[in-house]
This record gives structure tokens, C-alpha cells and sequence, in this order.
DNA sequence: ATACATAACTTGTAATTACAAGTTATAAAA
DNA sequence: TTTTATAACTTGTAATTACAAGTTATGTAT
């Protein structure tokens, strides 16, 4: 029973996982061919089929590129597969110097009223943690971010620390729970008083706020964030 | 020579187009499940691996979800490329609310000065094709956009209608053009009087700001929107 | 040397066959 | 009535064959 698993795995799939892996450590540099179909065929014994279908998905994801009569070119690399789609809002403003500090020590309580996205029963009588954090780009604060969190078997959860940490990877880390997908709306604000001095701007300066819910690998299990941003000196940027 | 363009088309593409017009028109509600696989062969005469190649695109641009000993049940919205769907914040809003309008007809110029993205040689030489419109839902305009289209082997362009059409839907069913990625810059800024003036708002009322870059299967051939939205009674969504 | 035809590639389309594996409704057995 | 096994679905995997169509290099004739 050891490595049956392995030999599970459909052939399409093991070699769609290779020929990325390869792919985004550089095996086959950007802009180059990739073998074809039939090289594919003989030095991984499948048929062309199985080829085409690795390929298929590599193609969809933005991996390659497939030319008729040419062959498969390699493509930049995908950030993710969608607007924004962030690891953690991080990657979002770029790399410069960005710090996250904790506003204060994360607390459980009922959900808000009028919060934006539906909740499940389960979710509802839970309650959520919430975790209230600025990001700081250059010294000065351009993103403030609530985190809800449904308070379901997270033990230990407020006792961890997000100095410096992306939810993201303490999810991960801790827990073992991934961000798979998920749904963002977005839109303008004018920053009123409370939101003007997290982010050290005027009453009435524009703000982008994002409402975010992110989906996981516990099937059912989400968790949310609301996002203010202060666009003035760094926007929000995101490859698809 | 009159209609052997469409039956160039491949079965597959054609399967796909249909199927994939019927769920956005909702002849298959979202849950619901799609007519399987064989059922599809028989209705429209073609083998299953023809059939899977129209599912699998479904499947991967998020209009299906299959399931294997069940079948293909009916998503709610396509992920991945575009956020061109709008959503109320008071109530869901459907695709049918949602009216195109051009402001003027296509028209060709030299690429602005203060282009948010670098421009290739052929581009800037071959100058861009811009279109500038407005969608409208219930009534009220909410997003303006102008889209700059590198000038460069689009025959009959400047003729197409683009009322209540997706500019997606005119370069993949025209040109064989599908978007497969791209780049996006987010803001939020104050309106000024031109933009007010589309959009039916007061000048200082917060806008939401996206700079777009669409990449597309033809190599090197991108193409770039500025899309200004009026978030006070719909935001944008995306789902990832 | 240049132009053009051709051969040797490449991917695209599509039908066919076979079986594996997951789901669901039905019918028989407890 | 409840449980269980089975049959009849569903999609998933995979090999095989055949030809179409686009690209590129290699020629030969001009």
C-alpha cells in the first residue's frame, strides 16, 4: 500500500504536473518551444491524446501558448487565475518595503449586520474572529484590512501572531487550510473619519474598498475580509 | 463563398458557442445539470471526444463544474477573465439589466502620450483604434470605457456594431482573438467634470479606475481598456 | 543568388473502441 | 420497513487511426 497513490494519478495529470514544474523553474525558458506532441509521446510512452490533454490544461492556465504548425511556447508566468488574486494582499502593491502591523489583538464576536456576503447557519451561530490589521508600504499606511474569520476548530487561533505574517501562510501553516478560489467586489469610497486615520489621509479623500470572500479546501469553510486602500500614491495591481 | 466561413468552424467551437450562449441566456439555469455527454453526441451528431472538448472548455473558463458519475451542473459565474459583470448592491442584478451603448463610432488615432502601458514598435507605428462606451443598467449609466485596439490587421473593424456586444465576443467571433490573460492597475480617484458628465454623477464623487491590459492568443497582440465605474449603487465583481 | 516548389515537420480536428469509476434509482432480500 | 445488492445511468481515462492545415527548412530550377 505505499506507492499505489502515485500510480493513481492519471498520465495527463502527472505529466501536466511535470512539464509546469518545469515550466516555472525554468526547464523551459519563456519564450522557448516546448518538445512536441509526439517527442512527448515517445519519451513519456502515452499517445498523442494524452499529450494533447496535458497540454490543453497548460494552455487554459496561461502557461503556453500552442501555434499550429510551430509548436507550444512558453509563457510568462501566471500570478493566479483571476482579478486580484492575491496571496494574502501582499503581492498586491508590489515589492516594496511593506510591513503589517496588527491593530489589535485578535477577538471573537457576533457577525455584523450588515455584513456584505451570506452566511451559512453554521457560520451564522459560530460568531467570527476578527482580526484588525494596517499595512504599511514605504513608512507610510496604505491598506487597512478587517479579517472575519469563522470561529470554528481554530484552536489556539488568537494566541497566534500576524506580525509580519500573511493570514494566508498561518492558515496554511497552522491548520492546513488553503485559499482555493474565491469572490471580491469592488468599489469607491469617499474615506470618512475612522478610515482617514488608519490610513493618515483627509475626511472625503477617495478610497477603494474591497469586499472579499475567500474560499478553501475545508468544503464550506470560508473566511472574509474588507479592504480599504489608499490609492493616492500606490494602486492595487493584479495579473490574470 | 458565402457561407463556407462558418463551416470552417470546428464542431467543437460550434458546440461550445451554443452551449455557452444558452447559459448566459439562461435556457440552462445555473444548478441545473447540462444533457450528458451522449445525450449531447445524438443532438447534434457528433462523437463524445468532440463533445468533451466543448465541455472541457466550459468546464475550465467556469461555466460548468462536472462531476464524474453525475454530470455537468450549470455555474453561476465565469471566472477567470473579465470583470464585466456588474452586481447590484441593493439586489441581484442579471445580465439582461445591462445595456451597451457606444458613444461614438470607432475611430482611429495616435496612442495617447500618458498610455499607462508600454507600447512594441508596431504598436505605437500602427496607431490604435479607439472605442468609447457606456453600459448602462436600469437606466443609469455605470461604467464608461474606452478601449485602445492596436490598428493592426483587423479588416472591416470600424463597421462592426459593438451595441449591446461584448468586445470579447466581437475579436473572438470576428478575428479568432480570445484574451487569454492580462494586467490590471486599480484606483480610486474623484470624478471630474467629463466623467461626471458620462456617468451622471456630481464632479468630486469617488469613481473606481482600471487600467487594462488584455493579452491574446495572438502573439505580441494586446489590446487596453480605461474603465471608469460609478460604484454608489453597483460595485464590481470578480470571482477567482 | 534568388524564387519557387516540395518535403518534412508542427498542431488541429474527429471518429472509434474499450474499460474504469462515480452516482442514482430500482428491485430483491432481510 | 429497512437494508443491501444490482442495474443503468453518468463522466474519466486512454489507445488508435486518419486526415487537414499551418510552418519551416531544403532543395531544384531559374
Amino acid at each position: 500500500m505505499a506507492g499505489t497513490e502515485t500510480s493513481k494519478i492519471p498520465q495527463h495529470r502527472k505529466l501536466y504536473e511535470l512539464l509546469r514544474k518545469h515550466i516555472v523553474e525554468g526547464v523551459y525558458p519563456k519564450g522557448s518551444l516546448l518538445p512536441s506532441e509526439n517527442e512527448l509521446c515517445s519519451t513519456h510512452d502515452v499517445t498523442r491524446p494524452t499529450v494533447r490533454q496535458a497540454l490543453s490544461r497548460l494552455a487554459s492556465e496561461g502557461y503556453i501558448i500552442k501555434h499550429q504548425g510551430k509548436g507550444s511556447i512558453v509563457r510568462s508566468l501566471p500570478k493566479g487565475i483571476g482579478i486580484l488574486s492575491l496571496q494574502g494582499t501582499t503581492s498586491g502593491v508590489g515589492k516594496h518595503n511593506l510591513k503589517t502591523k496588527p491593530i489589535s489583538k485578535p477577538y471573537t464576536r457576533k457577525w455584523p449586520e450588515d455584513f456584505p456576503f451570506d452566511l451559512s447557519e453554521l457560520e451564522l451561530e459560530s460568531g467570527c474572529i476578527v482580526l484588525e490589521r494596517t499595512r504599511i508600504v514605504d513608512g507610510s499606511p496604505v491598506l487597512y484590512e478587517i479579517s472575519y474569520i469563522p470561529n470554528i476548530n481554530l484552536p489556539r487561533f488568537t494566541n497566534k501572531s500576524f506580525e509580519n505574517k500573511s493570514l494566508f501562510d498561518v492558515m496554511r501553516s497552522n491548520y492546513d487550510i488553503e485559499v482555493i478560489g474565491g469572490n471580491q467586489k469592488i468599489m469607491a469610497i469617499l474615506a470618512n473619519k475612522e478610515i482617514g486615520n488608519y490610513l493618515n489621509i483627509e475626511e472625503g479623500d477617495p478610497i477603494l474598498k474591497l469586499e472579499r470572500k475567500l474560499e478553501t479546501n475545508r468544503s464550506g469553510y470560508s473566511f472574509y475580509s474588507s479592504i480599504y486602500c489608499n490609492t493616492n500614491n500606490f494602486y492595487l495591481e493584479g495579473s490574470f
